[in-house]
DNA sequence: AAAAAAGGTAATAAATAAATACAAATAATT
DNA sequence: AATTATTTGTATTTATTTATTACCTTTTTT
């Protein structure tokens, strides 16, 4: 099942995964099967060889599957190597915590750029980088090529914020402001909302028995 | 479909956006149908008539659903009426983020304590709490009836962490650090990766055209 | 009285996940 | 060298979950 791009979505869910489980080993693993990472990942182990098979024929049967080589597929199929480039909108408490935040940088993203409207913060440093108002931001996008925008704005701004960052040419949005953005066609827009799932958490507070849904 | 009380995961995680939906509508209007409350919401509209059907009959045939009884519904089933508390564990950047969110409060979660390992952190003032150390967490659980437990930890702590929160008799956690943590029963675990969250935006950002998983 | 609007729900379809099975390749053992 | 055990890759089936369609009932409007 090679060369067809289409992996379902709930299998693409699962390759960050993955590779996540990938990390946690001891630096001296050499190989991994499927059931010993579909125990990490806590699926079924034939779902891990389906999930995998995906990215092409990646183990060798009998041995299991290279680390090394299993990770570089991860990453190649993710797009973690292509170094894209990130700017955070909404400088508060949140936004200053993405911009602290070492796992982006970790995986191949990289933040070029802090924006706020707030005068105070403006040409304020923040983990390295300058704030700046977002009048600058379509200059930015353009010098960077920025691909995705991280917005942890409050609610109201949120909208106006990805219509700007749509219109600098940003296709991929990663939303913290608890609010629904309008979907642009050939724009990806993910939601992160943490009171949301909270509040999901809450639902099975009285109900401990019961499964969520990830 | 009343009294009933298992509702489908995937229903249950698209009650809080309902009722994001509702707060986003003008104070003045007093009813809602399915197809507007479906176009906010971006789902179909036979989903929420029947997603809302599983808390009972609350529309009215020819009318539509009254606002505040909706409203005042979906809080009870998310159980957002009992005040759960909730503490934080790991004031980094992120945890301290989470502290000063005003989100959790307004949906009626009460942060009661903060902690952290860090000498440097202990004592500190935190969105108006002390945090603490670890060491306090038994006395605050009790005192407190802590429901929820956020770890904010770096990845290597959180498991330890995850597993005193369930000790001092926390039910639900919500988890931020890089990692899976192990499944206890009765014990609800919800994670939010962040980069995880980017590196599926990544996947995608060669190949805008396809649709992505929530 | 008829038509339009809107909820509730049964039935169907689609997507996802899980399980099973087995051929093919490799490694270990005899 | 032959046999046995292990493990991937994949087809097939089954089960489960989720989403959509269709239709009936109730209410409001004309």
């Amino acid at each position: 099942m090679k060369e067809n791009k289409k992996i379902p979505p709930a299998t693409v869910k699962r390759l960050p995964l993955y590779l996540q489980c990938l990390d946690q080993l001891n630096d001296d693993d050499i190989g991994i099967s499927s059931s010993k990472l579909a125990e990490l990942a806590k699926v079924n182990d034939a779902q891990v060889r389906r999930d995998l098979s995906y990215l092409g024929t990646l183990g060798t049967r009998g041995v299991g599957y290279d680390i090394t080589t299993l990770r570089n597929q991860l990453q190649l199929e993710l797009g973690l190597v292509e170094g894209w480039s990130a700017v955070i909108v909404g400088i508060g408490n949140l936004g200053s915590a993405l911009a602290h935040y070492g796992g982006f940088r970790e995986k191949g993203f990289g933040i070029v750029g802090l924006f706020d409207e707030d005068p105070k913060k403006i040409n304020s440093q923040v983990a390295g980088l300058v704030v700046k108002p977002l009048s600058d931001l379509e200059k930015y996008c353009e010098k960077f090529t920025v691909a995705i925008g991280i917005i942890a704005t409050p609610g109201q701004y949120a909208q106006g914020v990805a219509d700007q960052l749509i219109n600098c040419g940003v296709r991929s949005i990663l939303n913290f402001a608890p609010v629904l953005l309008k979907n642009t066609p050939d724009v990806q827009i993910r939601s992160v909302d943490l009171s949301q799932e909270l509040q999901i958490l809450s639902y099975y507070l009285d109900r401990p028995v019961l499964k969520a849904v990830d």
